[in-house]
RNA sequence: GACCCCAUCGUCUAGUCCGGCCUAGGACAAUGGCCCUUCAAGCCAUGAACACCGGUUCGAAUCCGGUUGGGGUCGCCA
């Protein structure tokens, strides 16, 4: 049997730094086994799955150097391999399921759902779906559907017994059945959920060991019973403990930068990177926490993972790139530099901002120095980012909100930029021009720049972001 | 709250499976020093952990039970 296995990325957003955590640990247990690596996309929610975000992590899982056998934008034998282009699929699944009586129409509507949900927080130990259409007489159930009454499909999880679950780092992880509700298989507008897509894109595929990250594993029993429901055998289960923040709880971008996109724009270097997350929850020996992604693959084995949830360290990972840096010899430190801004591209997008700014090629650098720095010390302009008339704990409040906000926001460009400023101004009655220069100097470190949204625009997303938050951060450390 | 997972220095980890080699090793960070016109880098040194309580055993970080603590999940999101 040669090893499957797969990344399952949603397009909903940034690349994330745990997508390429566990693309990692599945690229490399398939290389070690001379098995195939699978990139699927899982655009089952129509409502946040976008193609620049599935374009954004396709392309930063190849900046940080993971390569797949099959996928969307390669092909292979088991496409298609973008999961909203295989709705008929998981519908034919899925009649198969409610033909046997495996699964079943749900007819309730959200109010219902909410009103349960309501009912039972607090005061139930048993949270989850009370079965309400599961003994609907299946000709009722069919002549409502025909009659065009919306339904969702559920599993008829059984209900007496436990299911165990073998994970290959745990052994049995038992799970009472009572306590497991009637998971939803395909949703209202026809498009399966990831419990269905998944074990039905798995089954199809030949996925042979299933790594994902630890917050599956609670759902891994009702996808048995899935596997069981279409006599199918199940993969092997591998779950992943889960990258932390400082505080243990499971990183986020509150607490850290998450976007693979923000790794790249503040310089680090990919290889060190993917050595960085080899060190989380795996050790290639006692005494060694440097190796290449081959010796990885020539060294893995899951013998060598512990459970316990590693916090994913900045400054550690810094430390790891600087060896990494320092490891290059000069024209390979010349030929990260251009890969990362000093090329043309990016000097020609800095070009319009400032030339009319320049009398001298000189004055450039010193322009646009806030372009090639990471973080920035907002330190200096405390009294100006914080006005006689305003709180720290205000601006720094404002200044979250403009990163939420920013986190939607997927077109960068100025006029959009300057739309979404001009929106949020509005809503949170903040004076545009206080707003801008908040705005200016959060990102910056500056109180002179080139226009605000031409420069943010090129700043970038990931940069603008950490630089807002940052002086948030400054902002409720300095004056409470 | 219910269920599930986890538990070695501040952090990443070795050791745990097959108990003695562990007065617990390495790395990052911290501190002190050396080097040096400066700053880095480099080198040396120091402090720093087996969560707790029982049990098994001649012997437990390692096995068992409990407690505590942390985390995750309970969405027509994945």
């Amino acid at each position: 049997m040669t090893v499957r296995v797969r990344i399952a990325p949603s397009p909903t957003g940034d690349p994330h730094v745990g997508t390429a955590y566990i693309a990692l640990f599945n690229y490399v247990f398939a290389k070690r086994h001379g098995g195939q690596f699978i990139l699927r996309i899982e655009d089952t929610d129509r409502t946040r799955s976008t193609p620049e975000s599935e374009a954004a992590i396709l392309r930063a899982l190849r900046w940080v150097g993971l390569s797949w056998d099959e996928g969307p934008d390669v092909g292979g034998p088991h496409g298609p391999y973008r999961q909203s282009e295989r709705a008929d699929i998981y519908r034919r699944e899925v009649a198969n399921l409610v033909a046997t009586g495996a699964s079943y129409r749900c007819f309730c509507t959200a109010e219902r759902l909410d009103k349960l949900r309501a009912e039972q927080k607090g005061k139930s130990n048993f949270m989850g779906y009370d079965g309400h259409c599961r003994g609907l007489d299946p000709a009722v159930s069919d002549a409502r559907a025909a009659a065009g009454e919306p339904f969702v499909v559920r599993l008829a999880m059984p209900k007496t017994g436990e299911t165990i679950v073998v994970d290959r780092l745990r052994g049995e992880v038992r799970f009472e059945n009572t306590q497991i509700d009637d998971q939803i298989l395909l949703k209202t507008d026809g498009f399966p959920t990831y419990h269905l897509a998944n074990v039905v894109d798995d089954h199809l595929m030949g996925i042979t060991h299933v790594i994902r990250a630890e917050e599956w594993l609670t759902s891994t029993p009702k996808h048995v019973v899935l596997y069981s429901a279409f006599g199918w055998t199940a993969p092997e289960w591998i779950h992943m403990p889960l990258l932390r923040n400082a505080d243990k709880s499971k990183i986020s971008k509150r607490k850290n930068p998450v976007s693979l996109d923000y790794y790249r724009a503040a310089g680090f270097l990919p290889e060190a990177l993917l050595n960085f997350l080899g060190t989380m929850g795996w050790s290639i020996a006692g005494d060694r926490e440097k190796f290449t992604l081959q010796e990885m693959i020539d060294a893995f084995s899951f013998d060598r993972i512990r459970l316990g949830g590693p916090v994913f360290d900045l400054v550690k990972l810094s430390a790891m790139n600087a060896d990494y840096l320092r490891a290059l010899d000069d024209d390979g430190v010349v030929a990260r530099l251009r890969q990362w801004r000093l090329a043309d591209d990016y000097l020609r997008s800095l070009v319009p901002l400032v030339r009319k700014r320049i009398q001298r090629l000189d004055e450039f650098v010193p322009l646009t120095e806030f372009f090639f720095s990471g973080d920035v010390d907002h330190a200096p302009w405390l009294k100006e980012l914080v006005p006689a008339h305003r709180t720290a704990t205000e601006v720094s409040e404002c200044l979250l909100g403009l990163v939420e906000a920013l986190d939607a926001q997927r077109d960068f460009s100025p006029p959009a930029l300057e739309a979404m400023a001009r929106a949020f101004a509005e809503k949170s009655a903040w004076d545009v021009k206080e707003l801008f220069m908040l705005m200016r100097l959060a990102a910056t470190a500056r109180k002179a720049t080139p226009p605000l949204f031409e420069t943010l625009s090129v700043l970038g997303r990931d940069m603008t972001r950490r630089r807002l938050r940052l002086c948030a951060d400054f902002l409720k450390k300095s004056k409470p």
